[in-house]
DNA sequence: GTCTATATTCTGATAGAC
DNA sequence: GTCTATCAGAATATAGAC
């Protein structure tokens, strides 16, 4: 792994545990063990930092969306499944931008919708009916939130993840059962 | 209005459209009108600005609550009706505290989870299936966080948003029929 | 490519006048 | 109750040595 790349995850990792108040140039050049010349060789000033965060969650979010479009269970099922934070590189590139985005970078924010754009499209495509795709992305939405963010939203202390999955995923059959009907009825 | 409570606001304002790093002291002072001296008068640190937001969510959620217990429509619908940010006393406390959770207050993410609780254990009452009440708290988290947040996820363009709350509401109902259902089949 | 040293600006907080 | 003046420490960024 190059130096940058450590750096880059660096910044990534504070910005998921501690916020972008956290994720400070000391900090980051702390946890990356470099020097701050180090670092702004690499980033010639922070918002170098966060572009790079955003470009590594394009990259790795162009390649999930193919996946997710590929997926034998569907999409729908695919987002659900997936929106449970597991720490995957994009996991943990998603949520970091996503902070960023609360801290107020447009980049960030028009870069998440684009993505979540492509959830619903693909959503959509697959069960019909655009009141139940949005509630199965919004599933989604919540789901990640609420498993996501350290100090967001408060997990459920219930859910031992596996089984909560399961449980949600009928959930989602039932509303794609319903969005059927409705393209039955028309 | 008093001026605790001008300042109190200036900062609740700060954290939503700023974020955390952005609700500065200076900020807070500049948004109020008032001295810095001033601010330190009514809130000796930066802490008991924070503390002050987080009992002002308690009171106002408290209530929030009573109300939803007692709705004509069930918890269930009053959820997912009012989780659609319109910028209420409560829903602008509530996002403040949400970003100071995010910022690591370990305070604000105990109020938050027993608010969170709170919602849950009003839906479970109503619908009986802890998986249908899961998905109905997560329907109304994921559309809050989608509503709520300048800059956080995204909002959907499309969602005119009285007619996209009424077919959220279809959704519920057809998951409260299912939940019934599975209710009747045990 | 990476480091040290330093300049500059911002942030939170204190002391004391009015 | 509210203000001005001021400070210590942290954060970003620059310059230049190795």
């Amino acid at each position: 792994m190059s130096t940058r790349d450590r750096i880059l995850s660096a910044y990534e990792e504070l910005l998921i545990n501690e916020g972008p108040r956290g994720a400070t140039m000391d900090a980051v050049v702390a946890l990356a063990g470099v020097s701050k010349g180090g670092l702004l060789y690499h980033f010639k000033n922070k918002e170098a930092l966060a572009a790079a965060l955003i470009t590594r969650l394009q990259e790795l979010a162009a390649e999930d969306i193919r996946t997710m479009a590929a997926d034998p269970e569907g999409p729908s099922r695919y987002l659900v499944r997936e929106s449970v934070y597991v720490g995957s590189a994009l996991d943990r590139a998603l949520i970091g931008v996503v902070r960023l985005a609360q801290a107020s970078d447009a980049e960030a924010s028009a870069v998440l919708e684009r993505i979540h754009r492509d959830w619903m499209d693909l959503v959509l495509a697959e069960v019909g009916s655009p009141a139940i795709a949005r509630a199965i992305v919004l599933l989604g939405d919540g789901l990640y939130y609420n498993e996501g963010l350290p100090g967001g939203w408060p997990r459920e202390k219930s859910s031992s993840t596996a089984e909560s999955v399961a449980e949600l995923l009928e959930v989602v059959e039932v509303l794609k059962a319903h969005a059927a009907s409705l393209q039955r009825s028309r």
